[in-house]
DNA sequence: CACACTTTTTTCGCGGCTCGAAAAAAAGCC
DNA sequence: GGCTTTTTTTCGAGCCGCGAAAAAAGTGTG
């Protein structure tokens, strides 16, 4: 509440909420965006009649035949070749791309497997960059303009989205892709943390169970979260933030990945579960990595009898509900999705998961705590990624409108901001 | 983002901000306004004699002599006439009232004792509708019209601000104080946690300290926190959220009074302190109120040597350093402010709550976390919860326009939502 | 003490925005 | 084909913020 709201402001606005409405999908009509925004529809045909001419839009004919009588209703549509955005997703010993046009269907992608903790910063740097020139320079963009690129890595981020502060996937931190990048590309980046984008992937894929209020927990060699509050994308005041992995489970207790001691993770992450089912000290430093068929096989080993390994599930759900409940206590409950290769093992660490929160503060109004596994992580981070890209161009740069006018528009100056 | 902009939105929201630098003080002028706010001197200076005409502001003398050449510069200032508001605060046997004028003036105030824990539902509802009638009946309102009402109470309230949901000071639930209060008086009304109201006045007293991202901790018999983050303040989803004192600190735990185990407050809140001061064991039933001389010997000996009071004290550190050093893995370091009864044995407990967070993750850049104690409790609640209803009025009411031109403004309908 | 100078504040006309009402368009219904 | 219904566009009106210019209210100077 800082700064005066001009005149234009009011037009971007409502402009951003036209476009909303088409990205939403549904072939909204003109009317029913004038029902949802409370605007009137003169305006609403003027903005629909302004972005359909910037082709920002399309109309589309309703598929559904329309039954009713009176002058059928015209779907607005994004309009595919209005623009392109590319993701590049950086995981451990995984660096993989995606070209997307701004309707959101998949041009082209990439996938490629190098060993990241190993490699030197400039030769991970120069991946990122190579990968993301061979989109740049790909023939499926067909002349559209790229305007965005979303860098989603495992690890922290800094709060306005520019650095890779610190990553498990690699030793080196406090780097820049941000700043790399936009220097080499001219074209605007943001870093992204995993969880965030695929809590932001979720909002896409159900927007009735995951609107306002939500949670995505990635259980797999660490444990991240995103979290959604109020109809935002929750983040740290300086960092990506929500480090639920990192909040303090038993003071002074099993040893973390991270070297402190007590966290979350060091119950709940792959490292820790292994640890557990292995009969190992908890003490022990954590492991470099390890297999997925080497998860499922503990599991599988905790389904089928009473042993460490039923138990190691059982600690890992416990440190989580406890966990959760100190969230709760925060935030109140809220949906829960459990995402990543562990999540297929929710039947092992539910239980022992809702009895911990079940003894907390968080365990008091429990009825809208509903737990949901989401196995297909890596499509997770691919929608969300695109969806992040894309808005941004919705926002940034349609919204504000008088730049898509025909004329390639002023790359450095305008739309690197 | 649901809503559309209208055109009036934008006046609302500009003739806020103008009404916001007036009461930030410092006699703003048209120019520094128009400076901040980013809008031109015709807008400033258009809205400012708007709301001069409608006696919400006033044009003061510059007390600074201007050593200037040029026009001085005419300070705008709240008109204290323009509107009362009346808080009310309910803390544990104890009922207290404060009248303001708009410039946030005391006009008067009434405080009472009274057995909260013991009195029926009825009665400790007739005695917040007796002390309001007695302010709204005072002639210190001189004809002033009350816009507002706020009710700050220990304990949690929803996230509408409109019941009092649970609270120790009470065994009674869901006390809809809100729609109670505005039945009979037919004045807005406002349901408030006490620790949020802390916060809103820490802003303030010392708006370069606390101001975008702070958090404020109530270190009394119970455990409370005011949590501003983004410049906004932090409350559940459902509730006002933010139960610090009942994150969990070590599962299955010490027994709080909350019925649960292993609550950060009962390690560190006074039934905590003097438990384990006292030799108690820690899963013994929580007393109820303890006196604040019984807390300030239990100080004093901890104090003079090294034995269970210090240890008690040093427990309590411990516990909330490990509290805090969870939330900072969450929203990230932040400065902090004590308040209350126990902020005061600070010198106790701070030595082992620094320890603790430096063996969390939120220890990481520790940089941005200073401690500062603020003793005076019962102020920074009356200011803050002032501050509250003087905003309200500032936001919903002036900032709209069109109700206070003279007439008495149609109470029912407009004033209350 | 008059006049120049400086800074703040107000005035005025312009362009942009949204709105409501009415008109136009595009169907189905009989 | 004409009537009805519903969607969309058009048009004039009312507000709002802006920039430029004017007015206001002081200080400095000779």
């Amino acid at each position: 509440m800082t700064v005066g709201m001009r005149h234009d402001d009011l037009r971007r606005r409502n402009r951003a909420m036209v476009i909303a409405a088409a990205r939403r999908g549904g072939q909204a009509s003109r009317t029913e965006i004038a029902a949802i925004t409370g605007l009137s529809h003169s305006t609403i045909s003027a903005i629909s009649s302004d972005l359909i001419a910037e082709r920002i839009l399309t109309e589309t004919r309703q598929e559904a035949p329309a039954l009713k009588r009176g002058r059928p209703q015209v779907g607005l549509a994004l309009d595919p070749q209005a623009a392109c955005a590319v993701t590049l997703m950086l995981s451990l010993n995984s660096l993989s791309a995606t070209s997307l046009d701004y309707a959101g269907n998949l041009l082209e992608e990439e996938h490629r497997r190098l060993d990241t903790r190993a490699l030197p910063r400039d030769e991970l740097i120069g991946e990122c960059m190579d990968i993301l020139r061979r989109r740049l320079e790909h023939p499926a963009h067909a002349g559209r303009q790229v305007l965005r690129i979303v860098l989603a890595v495992q690890g922290i981020t800094d709060a306005e989205a520019r650095s890779m502060l610190w990553s498990p996937i690699t030793p080196h931190t406090d780097i820049p892709f941000a700043d790399l990048l936009e220097a080499s590309f001219s074209i605007a980046v943001t870093v992204e943390n995993d969880c965030n984008m695929m809590a932001e992937a979720l909002r896409w894929r159900d927007p009735e169970r995951y609107r306002d209020d939500f949670i995505a927990i990635l259980l797999s060699h660490g444990i991240g979260m995103g979290l959604v509050l109020k109809g935002s994308m929750f983040t740290g005041t300086h960092s990506s933030g929500v480090e639920f992995g990192h909040m303090v489970h038993r003071p002074d207790g099993a040893l973390c990945r991270c070297g402190r001691r007590g966290c979350i993770e060091a119950y709940a992450g792959s490292y820790a579960i292994w640890r557990n089912a292995t009969g190992h000290d908890e003490n022990e430093e954590p492991r470099g990595d390890i297999e997925e068929t080497e998860m499922q096989a503990l599991a599988q080993a905790a389904r089928d009898h009473d042993g460490p390994e039923r138990r190691a599930f059982r600690i890992a759900g416990e440190a989580l509900g406890f966990g959760l409940g100190s969230l709760f206590a925060l935030i109140d409950p809220a949906p829960v999705a459990m995402v990543g290769l562990n999540a297929a093992a929710f039947d092992l660490i539910g239980p022992a998961l809702r009895e911990a929160i079940a003894r907390t503060a968080g365990g008091h109004h429990s009825g809208s705590i509903t737990f949901d596994t989401q196995p297909d992580q890596v499509a997770l981070l691919r929608e969300g990624c695109a969806m992040r890209a894309l808005t941004f161009i919705d926002h940034r740069i349609f919204a504000a409108g008088r730049a898509a006018q025909g004329e390639p528009a002023p790359l450095h100056s305008s739309l690197i901001a």
